[in-house]
Order: C-alpha cells, then sequence, then structure tokens
DNA sequence: CGTGATTACGTACGTTGTACGTGCCAGGTT
DNA sequence: AACCTGGCACGTACAACGTACGTAATCACG
C-alpha cells in the first residue's frame, strides 16, 4: 500500500521530460485554452487538440492521465492570471477590489471557464490566489473564520455576477445565430406579458417590448452597463461585509 | 416568411395530444429530473430517459424537438418550485429574503442544476419568478432601473453561494470514491504549505492539515455551517444593497 | 372496412474519452 | 559497432452520445 504515482495529482508527478518529448504539459494547456477561446470549451476535445499540434490523440495521455488533468491545467493557468502581480493594496477594501476585478476580468475574458472548471482540481496557483485573498484581510483584526466568511460572501458575489454576465453573452450569441427563433420568442413573451400575469415585468419593459430579457434585457444589460453594474454590486457588498463582520 | 412552428419555442407548440400519444412532456420532464437526482445530470441522455419510461429513444422527439427543449422543461419545473406559492410578505425585505431562500433551497436540492441549466431557454415559471421577485421591491419607492440592480444583485450572490455550495458536495463525493486520491492530494497539499510560501493559509488551518480545503474544508463548511453561512451572507448582502440604493 | 394521418422506433452517422497494443528510436551497456 | 531497453508516438477499437432519416404500427374517421 505504498504511494504510487497513480494517485498522485498532476503537479506532483514530473512531465515526460525524460527521452524526447515532443511536447510540454504547458503548450498542451495553452493550445486547449486557445482552442476554447476561439471555439468554446466543448470543442476542447483530445482529438483536436492533439490535431493542433499535429500529434495523435493519444499521444497527449503521455502527458496527461485524463482529460480532466488537462482541465485541470487549464485551470490552474487562469488561476495564474488572477494573482495579482505586485503588493496588495494596504486597505483591506482596496485589496479585495483589486482581487475581486482580476477575476472578474479573467472570467469575462474566458466566459466558458465558470461553468467548465469548477470540479477542477485545485493547482499551485489556486492555492496561491487563496493565500492572496487571506493576505488581503490580514491586517483587518477580524478573526479568523470571520475572515473566512468574507471571501467567502465576496467571492460569492463576484462569480454569481460573472456567471450572470457570461449567461447574457452566450444568450445573445446563440440569439444571433437564429433570428427567427428568438423572434418567435419575443412574440411569445410579449402574448404572455399581455395576459396581464405580469404587470410588474410589463411596466420595467414599459412597452419597448423588443428588449424582453430572452435576448438582450433592456439598456441596463448592455456589455459597459454590465461592469457599471458589478463595480456598484461589489461596492454595495463589501459595505454589506464590513457592517456584518465588524470591519473598519 | 410566415411563421412556421419549427421556431417556436417549446411552450407556444401544442403538445402531441392529438391521435393517442403514450407520454405526456411533463411525465417525460420528470423523469429527466428523477434521473438527474439520482444519477447526476450527465446520466440524463435520451436513451436512458426513454429507457426509463420503456420506448425507444426516437420516440422522445415526438414530444420535444432537441435535448435543449428537454433541458427547457426541466429548468421550468424547477422555476415552478422556486415560487412563492401564496402571498409575499410586505416588507422588501422580507420577501426578497423568503425567495432567495427558495431558490437556495431548490438549488440545493436539485445541485446539478446551476451548471446544467443556464442556457436553457426561459419558460413561463422563469417568468413568474422574474415578476414575483419585481412584485418584492413593488412597494419602496425607488425607480425601476434601481429596482432591477437589487434584484441582480441580490440573486447573483444566491447564485453564486450555491454554486459554491455544489462544488464542495460535489468535490465531497467525488473524493468518497478515491480516498487514495484525496490522501495524495493531502499530501501535496501540505508539502506545498511546508514551503512557507502559504503563511496565511497555514495559519487558518491551523495544523489540522486533514482538513485541507482539498476534501472537508474546515469546520465552517460542513453541512449545516453552510446553511448558516448563506444566511449571514444574504444579510450582509441586503444591508448593503439597502444602504447604496437608499431602501427602506 | 379501408384509408390517411399520427405516433413509435430501429438503423446509422459522426463525435466523444480512453484502454490496449504495437512500433519506433535514442541512450547506455557490452 | 552491435545490441538491448524503455520512453514515447499513435492507430485501432469500443461504448455512449445526439439525432437525421426511413419505415412500421396503430388509431380515428369516412
Amino acid at each position: 500500500m505504498s504511494r504510487t504515482s497513480d494517485d498522485q495529482p498532476i503537479w506532483a508527478r514530473p512531465e515526460p521530460g525524460g527521452r524526447r518529448p515532443r511536447l510540454t504539459r504547458e503548450q498542451i494547456a495553452r493550445t486547449a485554452l486557445e482552442i476554447a477561446d476561439r471555439e468554446g470549451f466543448d470543442a476542447v476535445s483530445m482529438r483536436h487538440v492533439a490535431a493542433t499540434l499535429n500529434t495523435g490523440a493519444m499521444t497527449l495521455y503521455n502527458y496527461v492521465r485524463t482529460k480532466d488533468e488537462l482541465v485541470a491545467l487549464m485551470h490552474d493557468e487562469l488561476m495564474a492570471q488572477v494573482l495579482v502581480p505586485g503588493e496588495l493594496p494596504d486597505s483591506w477594501r482596496g485589496a479585495l477590489t483589486l482581487i475581486a476585478h482580476r477575476t472578474h476580468d479573467v472570467m469575462a475574458r474566458h466566459p466558458w471557464a465558470l461553468n467548465s472548471l469548477q470540479e477542477a482540481q485545485f493547482g499551485p496557483n489556486a492555492m496561491r490566489h487563496f493565500e492572496q485573498t487571506l493576505a488581503a484581510l490580514a491586517r483587518t483584526g477580524i478573526d479568523t473564520p470571520a475572515k473566512f466568511s468574507v471571501l467567502t460572501l465576496v467571492d460569492d458575489y463576484v462569480r454569481g455576477a460573472v456567471l450572470r454576465a457570461s449567461e447574457i453573452r452566450k444568450r445573445k450569441s446563440t440569439a444571433d445565430a437564429d433570428p427567427a427563433a428568438v423572434q418567435a420568442a419575443i412574440e411569445f413573451g410579449m402574448a404572455q406579458l399581455r395576459t396581464g400575469e405580469f404587470p410588474h415585468t410589463a411596466a420595467l419593459l414599459g412597452g419597448d417590448l423588443s428588449s424582453f430579457p430572452e435576448d438582450a434585457p433592456s439598456p441596463a444589460m448592455a456589455e459597459d452597463g454590465l461592469r457599471e453594474q458589478f463595480e456598484r454590486g461589489l461596492r454595495a457588498v463589501l459595505d454589506g461585509a464590513a457592517a456584518e463582520f465588524g470591519l473598519t
């Protein structure tokens, strides 16, 4: 019952480097990321990644034990992008805001990430990110569980906001691909509104029913409106956290 | 260029009911939900659902045009469960809290939902839910865009919290399935901690390294701790929203 | 008792992850 | 120089997926 290399996470196992490997784990991860960004996460198949690298599909399994490990590599690469490079701001608020913004930006750049990477294994960069958020709260007087609660609260909001934003973007792009279906969906929505069952929704849309939530929900949802709304929400969440957990 | 039934959303198309259908859309959706709850969302394949209903896979396509439509039916069924049945509490805070709790509970009962249903089409019950959250803010004096921002903010937090909770549960169950890998992952994490690169994380875990975030991250993460943390976070978010948007 | 529409469903195609086995070829050892 | 050895590449094969297509079964109605 000794520790075999089979059980070890990918970061504890050495890369093929011995003989004459044609590839690198980093190279593979980068190609996978490019494919995901260009064609969506579903396009990241072993065959596709391999073909892009001019290689057979099974060759990749020399560098990675399963596809999940490839996904883990992608995840850790993204977490590296989230890391704040230099020193953190002194104030907990500034530090948390900075980290939240970086998280938001990375997830916005890779909209497939939140949905597809959440069962990925924790890697070193994820640990560094966790450490960094803890560091942001280091100088506050609150005790350890409270620290944990605060960063959880903020992270929950950030990820919820990103989730919604990427849903909206996703809807918008699938909508562009099939205008007829969108038109039909809008007509269905309008018919529902006309039943009188939805007075508040009707009031919100204010007669301009072509901006029904199905496709591009109201001006508040335009691309730059999204970021502004995120910042305002983040401010509110930080205020709430400060009050609830006694941060100064 | 007339409106053909091909473009219409599933809720605008009549069910097969004419001749002598063996199945119902609702029946199909319910079976799919049961399978998802019992074996996970990935187990919801057309073949599997059909087999459970003692039917050929292709038969389902008489009731549903694509698998996405099946998923849309599942989504709408869940939204029905989220709806508050009776009257909403008078205070916006009470109403929003109630809705948030129902959302949280439904998503916690069906942990696969958040990840798998987010590209699903908007159905009638989703509209009702949206209407209900607007109604919760009806009696406040704030203007329409502010209402929208508030409910977005709260919903973002709720979904972020649920997302994290189901990630934790998912990790816990995959961990149970492969204790050796967990052990190896913990050892890797401990080795990382010993590098001294993670002082705050080490302090958080306080020497009890067997509760490394990989599997069951600290007592704060136990099943009832999760709910308590959610409620506290929700309180903070509502406070923050009230302050930021001038709710009384 | 046909007849025509409706519902059921088998077959088949192109994908997916990956187990398995074979073959190549660079190093170190004789 | 010849030979082995083991790391690496990768073709084949399998089961499972969504679903297009075609056909068979079955009912309502004339």
